[in-house]
DNA sequence: CAGTGGTCTAGACCACGCC
DNA sequence: GCGTGGTCTAGACCACTGG
């Protein structure tokens, strides 16, 4: 007796809401199209707010959102296929390579990065700090750790700082023949420094790609690159070709 | 006048704790440790229980902590490295991989590994299910499609499907040149049926490989891998020696 | 200014693992 | 059964964007 309920569903709310919309957004969206407010939806779904929220976070942690405060919640294109593999152009001081080099300083790297370049603790190396901008908005932004054994050739250099600096500790560095060792990819969380160089909230879900390249025998420079996770697909690979390109959506997992 | 407020400070209660709680973990607590329950800790920092969950969410995230239903929450290990690259071992069919031969079935694949592999929408071809496990805890399930023109040589196999056949299939693939084509690896969520082989609930953050396989000339193979996204680290590469090792944390992005 | 998403609260109940 | 984390609610206020 009593209400008869078919339920007895042991699925969550936010993800049988995540199924709806996922199919909703294949079905009868268009990309950039706007999304009713998230009070509306709410409602329309007969769920509190908060619920409703945790399903439009996995869809745009899976790319299929974008969410921006003050504006609305938009069809998200597809992700971009970024080029990280053993491409020449994402070799540190490559002319044409995607990087727009903002800074260069001499400065303490973390105790991780010291650790990989073989230095003690507390002693300086060349930090260059670039960001990697694809269809007019930011992708990565990327700390290059160099030996500063390896480019030696910088006395001549007047700026201190500043881009150009930089590109001239990236002009040295290509001077070596660089040979890329190995990459390794994990997922992070923006702080604050990155979360704004990426137009993102702190605390956005990125994926950290650090490359370790080797010359004369020694590692020589280290690369810890953060790209948005939302809005990249990582290419690893030989092909020489394509570098970046796009493609339907596959499957969520 | 009135409260003296030295706040002004716009950055979130959740990702305040986020640092308070990192710090901890790096001074006060050791690897496998169990946190006080979610509830002490909110009363503690004087928070809701729902913001002190958002700090506990990111640190799961970063592979800092494991939270576990019905058992509470600990210190986790530092994320183990995973060898996804073209080291041998991670070739589909070699006998020493580090991969669990599940199912082998003969079915139509998702659009996009159909257009992948260059077969008609509704063609059925080899999927081999395999899972992958690590010092004793699931870390990946894979997906491997196989054209079937490509293995032919299956009909004096008894079995019509369980890890038997998929055993066989793996075998006649490598009696293939596989050539390894590319990778790329971007963030999913973790679906009813991955979350179960990884022991984590529906939408876990998971690392999705896909990579191509070659062979006489055109794709002959596509592997989907999910790894989970809080314990591994994936590292491609060069390296033949070392499969799996352990490092200390480096920073969180 | 109005409207959006982002943060936060103080509750309640559920599902699970363990004893 | 008991304690844990997981889900859900109905509100409130804040921070930002845009017209």
């Amino acid at each position: 007796m009593g209400t008869t309920q078919v339920d007895s569903l042991p699925e969550p709310k936010y993800w049988h809401l995540r199924t709806v919309l996922t199919e909703a957004l294949d079905s009868e969206f268009t990309v950039g199209e706007i999304l009713p407010n998230e009070r509306d939806l709410a409602a329309r779904f007969g769920v509190a707010r908060a619920t409703l929220r945790q399903a439009l976070e996995q869809l745009e942690l899976e790319g299929r959102l974008q969410r921006r405060r003050g504006v609305g919640t938009t069809v998200a294109p597809p992700r971009m296929g970024v080029a990280v593999g053993t491409s020449r152009h994402t070799w540190p001081g490559t002319p044409d390579d995607a990087w727009d080099p903002a800074d260069c300083v001499l400065e303490t790297p973390p105790a991780s990065v010291a650790g990989a370049l073989g230095v003690h603790p507390g002693d300086a190396v060349y930090t260059v700090r670039r960001s990697r901008v694809t269809d007019g908005q930011p992708v990565a932004a990327e700390q290059l750790y160099i030996l500063p054994s390896s480019v030696p050739g910088l006395s001549d250099v007047d700026a201190p700082s500043g881009p150009a600096r930089a590109r001239a500790v990236l002009r040295e560095l290509q001077r070596l023949e660089l040979e890329r060792q190995e990459s390794d990819v994990e997922l992070g969380s923006a702080r604050a420094e990155h979360a704004k160089a990426l137009d993102r909230l702190p605390g956005a879900p990125v994926l950290v790609v650090t490359t370790r390249y080797r010359a004369d025998g020694r590692t020589t420079a280290l690369s810890v690159a953060t790209y948005r996770a939302d809005t990249c697909r990582l290419t690893f690979g030989d092909l020489g070709g394509v570098e970046i390109h796009h493609q339907a959506h596959p499957q969520a997992s």
